[in-house]
DNA sequence: CTGTTAGCGCCTTCAT
DNA sequence: ATGAAGGCGCTAACAG
């Protein structure tokens, strides 16, 4: 009597069934074999006879057995989870980070916990520990502090940094070379003429920020610019901390000719600010901004960036992770760098005289 | 001698650790107490001293103790996840919803894994089962097929629906009143004197497009305006999809005198094809969009948008299925409504004459 | 090739 | 207030 074998998506009447969802042990009474079998021939691992293995199929179908992932998991002691720790998802830097990782993950049959932790080391220690608790075997990072990703090492979760990567860390990371990317795109400024180049970062803490300074400075150092501490501006987080850095950074430096906004944020915030003081770019400031986003090709005229590979970043993060995961690679940590393009466009231009 | 008892991220020679990690027996041992009366101190369910309780916490602590999820979820046959399916996280839109979702999910101490289905029906079929296998309590979901849901809702899975309804569906949902958004912003070309509006759409499969085309067609009817089928331009999914859409369009009906595009990826097309030919806007041709994004507002001149509240969607979905979960809300599906605003900006002009 | 047995880590009666 | 026992659903050894 297998009056309890109804496909439960045609069992329309009582929406109200007993919520207990079908156990192996389920699919293997209604096959007639014992559940050791069932499993054997679901997951395809050991023996089971052509026609045996139809008729558990055919049983689970029936029944709309799905295993359960936290009872295989907890026997197998490992599972096909992937965390991923980033900082703000409404950031298309971020969002099209997750993607690049998502589509690897998604092809080799891993699934992607994502946690957005705001910039906040607690939230980020907080999600770490939840992807702890989910017995996670490998995550990808855009780390904070370097607590996260010790917290995570020191449970023998793999871990991989990418954009930016923790000094301390001993880890395999995915990198932008932000340096040369900053270098491009100062040298850039300084070829056209201007010597004034104000450079907005909202950082310093972070390889990020550190190497786009870096790159700044060299390039000044390279065409024997002194680099002035005074337009270096550093910019808060919020909204429209950007608008005000530069609009007061102008008040008092009206001698600027060219800004640097060290990330698609802060370029958007001193293009708002443009915009509100009616400052013609490139003809009153030439803009640099480093990470490009589509709009930035939109807006007329359309602004210099450097460009960084995003959702290669991410896929290959993913990449590495899994060729951990898998053994394929093993040894020492291994850092791939990624190389930014300048695009130049209509916000810069030669400084007349 | 508990000599194995110490902090794991302070012991930094051996980084070569079994990977076994600290299960609630361990922590028990090291307390001196029975693991149930561990679980006790940790969960903070049932009785424990104070003295025992400090213990044991410790204990936990200086082992780096953290709670298994997957044998706890066993257990306790059900868990703090929450499955969300988007189509495209590349899309700001659907990342702003993911957003929305995780902030109100977070601060509930829910954890959202998130599954992208590149509006492929078979992906989001199988994300499903992911989530199933996950044994999620809950879903939020912006529905590709009805399949997903049925599937769902048949194992006992709450579903939110958000930003789109699909009509078989009995669950609750979130969704922007796009036929209202429509019309506002139809009406608006059609007081400034169109009458030959063009009307870019992607997809009549679902509540969104179907409610946007409706809106359209209703602000035509109440003007009085006939409705010109050939004016109506399927657009396929894929990159340049809306700048060959309007390319075409714009070479057998050169009459056309403003564009309608249904959301902000064929907004981008319309308005790159638009720079190309070197057409003015709004000179030469009127635009509005659906979906108001940051570069519509960046751009010169400005695109009028219909501009929906996108992470409050998203948030309320979340709170609406954690209503669910916790029984706060029973009964009938509820669906809720939420108003998107019409953004006049510069992007459309009366017609002379 | 198949069934039996045992146990992954945790929680929750039930006794004490 | 605490411990012992059992079992969530699944799979890996081991017999047969």
């Amino acid at each position: 009597m297998a009056g309890s074998g109804l496909s439960p998506v045609s069992e329309e009447p009582t929406l109200d069934e007993p919520k207990r969802r079908p156990t192996i042990g389920d699919v293997a009474k209604a096959a007639g074999v014992s559940p050791s079998t069932a499993s054997r021939a679901l997951t395809g691992q050991g023996y089971a006879a052509a026609a045996v293995k139809a008729k558990v199929l055919a049983a689970a179908d029936q029944l709309g057995y799905v295993p359960d992932e936290f009872a295989r998991s907890l026997k197998r002691r490992t599972n096909r989870l992937v965390g991923v720790v980033i900082s703000d998802l409404r950031n298309q830097f971020y969002a099209d980070l997750a993607a690049g990782i998502e589509q690897v993950l998604g092809a080799a049959g891993y699934q992607m916990v994502l946690v957005n932790d705001d910039g906040d080391t607690d939230r980020e220690l907080a999600g770490v520990r939840t992807l702890l608790a989910m017995r996670v075997p490998g995550t990808i990072v855009t780390p904070l502090s370097s607590e996260a990703g010790a917290l995570l090492t020191s449970q023998g979760v793999r871990v991989v940094e990418v954009d930016r990567q923790m000094a301390e860390s001993q880890c395999d990371a995915v990198l932008v070379d932000s340096e040369h990317g900053a270098r491009a795109a100062t040298g850039h400024l300084l070829e056209l003429g201007h010597r004034r180049i104000a450079f907005l970062i909202d950082e310093l803490e972070w390889t990020t920020g550190v190497g786009r300074l870096t790159g700044y400075r060299e390039a000044l150092r390279e065409r024997g610019v002194d680099y002035d501490p005074e337009l270096v501006v550093r910019v808060g987080f919020g909204e429209g901390s950007a608008a005000t850095a530069i609009a007061s950074l102008l008040e008092v430096r009206p001698d600027v000719t060219a800004v640097f906004a060290a990330n698609n944020l802060m370029a958007e915030g001193v293009w708002q600010e443009m915009q509100r003081r009616k400052l013609r770019v490139p003809k009153d400031v030439s803009l640099v901004a480093f990470d490009d986003l589509p709009w930035m090709s939109m807006v007329q005229p359309a602004v210099s960036a450097v460009s960084q590979p995003v959702v290669a970043m991410g896929a290959k993060a993913a990449e590495l992770l899994l060729a951990r995961l898998s053994g394929t690679l093993t040894g020492d940590p291994r850092t791939v760098w990624l190389e930014p393009t300048f695009e130049r466009r209509g916000s810069t231009r030669r400084l007349p005289g």
